[in-house]
DNA sequence: AGATATTGTTTAAACGTTTCAACATAATTG
DNA sequence: CAATTATGTTGAAACGTTTAAACAATATCT
């Protein structure tokens, strides 16, 4: 590799010191210095095709305008889109993004937020997993910038920007009961997540205040990590139960795409037989010959909060925000009109 | 913030010098170092909770374990999962991931390389976008260990790892030979982009080795920025077609998401009326009433032998590894046999 | 016993920047 | 015209590590 430039360099071109360069390049005491000074030695940089070494800026300025982010599962689509949007809002202000994937590991997850601290990076923007409260309240005692995205823990008092999960799936059954559904049904995973726990919470709280009574076979809960057959089992007997569950919530984007696929496969009608609502936004719902009703996040805003929040905490720290984001029901053909009426 | 652990907390802590307690956390001149020094030291800075500064470490040993990657478009699934892949790989070997996604825009993605490399990025996986031409060169030049992914420039020989898409395609149209298409056409990009002419290129030779003569109208070009209309002008040109276009060729998964959505929506039937075989695996592709048969890119090979041209490059500098990979045609519903005969 | 090898540790320079404090010169003031 | 202020520039320390080279003390050799 041919030998890097510094600013050594452009100094002996230019036969100044180091300091002047320095300065010059960093437009700092521009009203000091000599015009045409600072024009050659500019000149001689960008001849010489100088970069800045960010490493040994960053050591001595203790910046390295970088934030990590871990989601969960990048293969996801929800989360690549927010890795996406984070990027670009990051870039905004010049910062780059480091990004790793936990996979709803817990132990993956410390691993990627330790070689995130290592990194120096500036401050952290995180969708923790089960199991990670430690690292959670270990990140919070150290007085780390960080702020939780998506999920949050109930009983730590952290940053976090994150979807009212309760009003969303609430407002979703809402819906399902006003189209005249009245045997509703969920798939969802088996997690202490406080985001999933709500999403259950407000299913099961529309049921009760529409005096629907809840039978313990409507509520699938799947294991998180071995999803397919146990999301068809849950699909089978949905459509096997007596009297017939006639409508269903997806607890998940994922849920929804096994869900569907599944479906697809069956001999029943949507929403003639089986009214649908997932989460999340996927091509997939689009593409089903019944096009979904999903409950919309605000990805974007979510996003853009984040960084704001981070950012904010990265200059004065120790402010903690709290945001929680409406979602937005978007009603379409897998729960149009039931054949029962209302 | 609390105050970060030094090794020079350690080292007074344990009442040695620094340089000792530096060799026993990189676990260097381990046969001379006594063996209780080591363990007291090993438990202070445990104790401490010690984390070494990598921004100091790689200034002074110049070599960041980083590497950074720019795709095309993070929010494509193709893009996220050689994105996911890459980074898992990278993990293996302890190097973390930078990436960014250039939108299939030159200037971005130029920016995205400089930020990179001023960040001490030991290394470089890129998929370029058309009129990146200049910056590989540059990068060339330089001696900069990188490698192209997933594309390459022909003509600028560089490391790269990619599909054979000229034979990938060519099998593809020949399969739909096989089951009795005779009027085959293909939606693609307009692009000069070496990688899609030769999708292009595939397709058209396995016509004329199969005596079809090609129509002018059975090939639509897709300006990459204005999606969806363009791709649904298409569709309607093919299924209104006289003679009648009886299969085509999807040349991008996106290209495949937004004409299946709107073949969906539209009184043919596939396979019956027109047979389709699309680039890249997607649940969108699973989930269409007539699975789609598609052509299957082998990332997760293609991501790992990245990494280790990459990291062969990085140590042993100007080693160029070029690298082809064959497609697997995955045959499907949306391919099967047609009412034409054959 | 003196020379040599081994064991255990330290000194000091270096990586490429930033930035405080100081210097020299020129311009302006009372 | 001496004192002050403004202009333009530089020296040197610092950021937190690594690492070559040297040192001191002990053990092993002939």
């Amino acid at each position: 590799m041919s030998k890097k430039v510094l600013l050594k360099d452009i100094a002996l071109k230019a036969g100044v010191s180091i300091t002047l360069v320095s300065y010059v390049l960093n437009k700092q005491k521009v009203n000091r210095i000599n015009k045409e000074t600072a024009q050659k030695i500019r000149d001689i940089a960008a001849n010489l095709n100088y970069r800045t070494n960010q490493v040994a800026k960053s050591l001595k300025t203790n910046k390295t305008f970088t934030i990590g982010i871990v989601v969960a599962d990048i293969s996801n689509p929800f989360s690549a889109n927010l890795a996406r949007i984070i990027e670009d809002e990051a870039d905004k202000h010049n910062y780059t993004v480091i990004f790793g994937s936990s996979d709803e590991n817990a132990s993956k997850f410390v691993k990627l937020v330790d070689t995130f601290i290592n990194r120096q990076v500036d401050g952290l923007i995180l969708s923790p997993p089960s199991n990670s409260e430690n690292q959670i309240e270990y990140l919070q005692k150290l007085g780390f910038p960080f702020v939780l995205l998506d999920r949050y823990f109930k009983d730590i008092k952290t940053s976090y920007v994150a979807l009212d999960n309760y009003k969303a799936s609430h407002e979703a059954v809402n819906h399902l009961i006003k189209t005249g559904r009245n045997r509703i049904g969920m798939i969802t995973y088996k997690s202490d997540l406080f985001h999933l726990k709500e999403r259950k919470r407000g299913y099961l709280s529309a049921l009760k205040e529409n005096r629907i009574s809840f039978e313990r076979g409507w509520l699938k809960e799947i294991d998180i990590s071995n999803n397919r057959s146990e999301i068809e089992n849950a699909i089978n007997e949905i459509i096997s139960s007596d009297p017939l569950i006639n409508a269903v919530l997806f607890g998940s984007n994922n849920i929804a795409t096994i869900s569907l696929k599944y479906i697809n496969s069956l001999p029943i009608k949507v929403p003639r037989d089986l009214a649908i609502i997932s989460f999340d936004q996927t091509d997939m719902l689009d593409l089903f010959y019944a096009p979904v009703t999903y409950i919309k996040q605000p990805l974007k805003e979510m996003g853009e909060i984040a960084i704001k929040i981070l950012l904010k905490e990265i200059n004065d720290t120790n402010a903690i925000s709290q945001v929680n984001m409406n979602a937005e029901l978007v009603i379409r053909e897998s729960t149009g009109i039931s054949i029962d009426g209302s």
